[in-house]
DNA sequence: GGAACACTTCGTCGCCCGACGAACTGTGCC
DNA sequence: GGCACAGTTCGTCGGGCGACGAAGTGTTCC
């Protein structure tokens, strides 16, 4: 059994600060810390919408670690972020963050998320993934299951993966529709499972993966429909690719769930 | 019961990017790919310290969340960082940890970590705080314990926040050293307890809290022994307040334990 | 074709930690 | 002095997740 090793003496344990903003209640507080404000454990219990006693937890360990300080004012307790390098540490990490499906009409003019989408390994994942997904199977040409993960009813599916709880299968006009689009199934390799899922860990949802999933991606680049950006793991939709979609299997980009 | 406000749609979850981060393993993972090399999987499972099974679990999640990317080439498949957003993170992330003890000769150049400590609510946290308790242990001013946080042997006491497991307490003549620096035991606030200790985080050591705790520093900083820094959180030693804890207690900034 | 290597998947275990309600402490108001 | 508010501590519960060994898959070498 390997040991892991000590973190190299005098280094700084990144896991260690990370762990600190990993929790969604501590990492609302330090937000809503994150324009200047000194605001009482009160406030910041609403923020992250926990009660007092573990809003209170999570602000000593803050505390304790130096993230935020302390001025108590009478009976109220106010709280402020202990440096702008919190501050920077937030926004670094909101730069490498995936972000949340966009909910409502409101926010489709902040991020575009459909035309910037990511590749898992081999095929598709993010917005585009599971867009193209959730098309196949409401338009019969895949089958199994509805695309959507279910923390609450998963067997063994976790927030992120190879999925195994659904068994997605290509119907006859699923791969009728692969074959007019240039991919030919039966060329694949045998031994890789045709049709796997991923659980996509921005999404929630679940995209296509499997010797089906790698082939489609590979179609795609070749047709030019999608093309890596500057980051190789992220891919755009093109201009022809957002016709070819359309006309292929009636994806439009602008289709939101 | 307060329920936890989704995240604001489309903004980033800040708290799952640094999930993927806060696991000591993937954190050596990513580190060790920050000077832009690919490397394997197996060399990764070295770095981290864990078998290969664990490893690629690991790598499976930060490839799905798109920290890095992958490229087979025969058996072996290289990894590298998905960008330069990532490193940026984790250099955003060194910055607010705590630096780890210095644990030999050697390292004492590159940190001088006693010059720079931090204060805990109201007592004094860090390296300085440690240290003086440690030697008040020494000197036989204060009784209990030895200062020492062991997870191990914990039956209460968790890795930071104030500590339950250890009753520690002045000897008459630590009531004297106090008295003597000009401090009134007798005047502070009776309700709260003289002696407490936290564990403190950083330090993994445990350091003087309580009413005498908070009296300490604020004596400290009376005689200009101690000095905040830009970061209201961060003490400095002053040159009077090394050479005045020297004739206090004998305390001298270049001991490292 | 068989063996070895690199990597992945499965099943299991135990630990960590975030949540709460109840009770308590400290401060301010009447 | 009594009450209310803000915040803290205690005890408990349940879920998440990192670790492993065993078994399996894919690739390369002989």
């Amino acid at each position: 059994m390997p040991t892991p090793p000590a973190p190299s003496s005098g280094q700084p344990d990144v896991a260690r600060a990370a762990a600190l903003l990993a929790d969604p209640s501590r990492a609302r507080m330090l937000k809503a810390l994150s324009d200047g404000r000194a605001l009482t454990g009160a406030v910041l219990a609403a923020e992250a919408g926990v009660g007092a006693p573990t809003a209170s937890a999570h602000l000593a360990r803050l505390l304790d670690a130096g993230l935020v300080t302390a001025r108590s004012s009478g009976r109220n307790r106010f709280y402020r972020l202990a440096g702008p390098e919190v501050g920077h540490a937030l926004e670094a990490l909101a730069l490498i963050a995936p972000p949340l499906p966009i909910t409502s009409l409101r926010d489709s003019g902040t991020t575009n998320a459909l035309r910037r989408s990511r590749t898992c390994y081999d095929h598709l994942a993010g917005r585009l993934g599971v867009a193209l997904m959730g098309t196949l199977l409401d338009r019969g040409l895949l089958t199994g299951h509805d695309g959507t993960h279910r923390p609450a009813t998963a067997v063994r599916d976790r927030a992120s993966g190879y999925g195994h709880d659904h068994h997605y299968r290509l119907t006859p006009s699923g791969r009728t529709a692969l074959h007019r689009l240039g991919i030919d199934l039966d060329a694949l390799p045998p031994r890789r499972p045709l049709v796997r899922y991923c659980v996509d860990w921005s999404e929630q949802q679940h995209h296509l993966a499997g010797a089906a999933g790698a082939a489609l991606t590979s179609r795609l680049l070749d047709l030019g429909w999608i093309r890596h950006g500057v980051s190789p793991r992220v891919v755009h939709l093109t201009p022809s690719g957002a016709d070819g979609l359309a006309d292929w299997i009636g994806l439009r980009p602008s289709m939101d769930p």
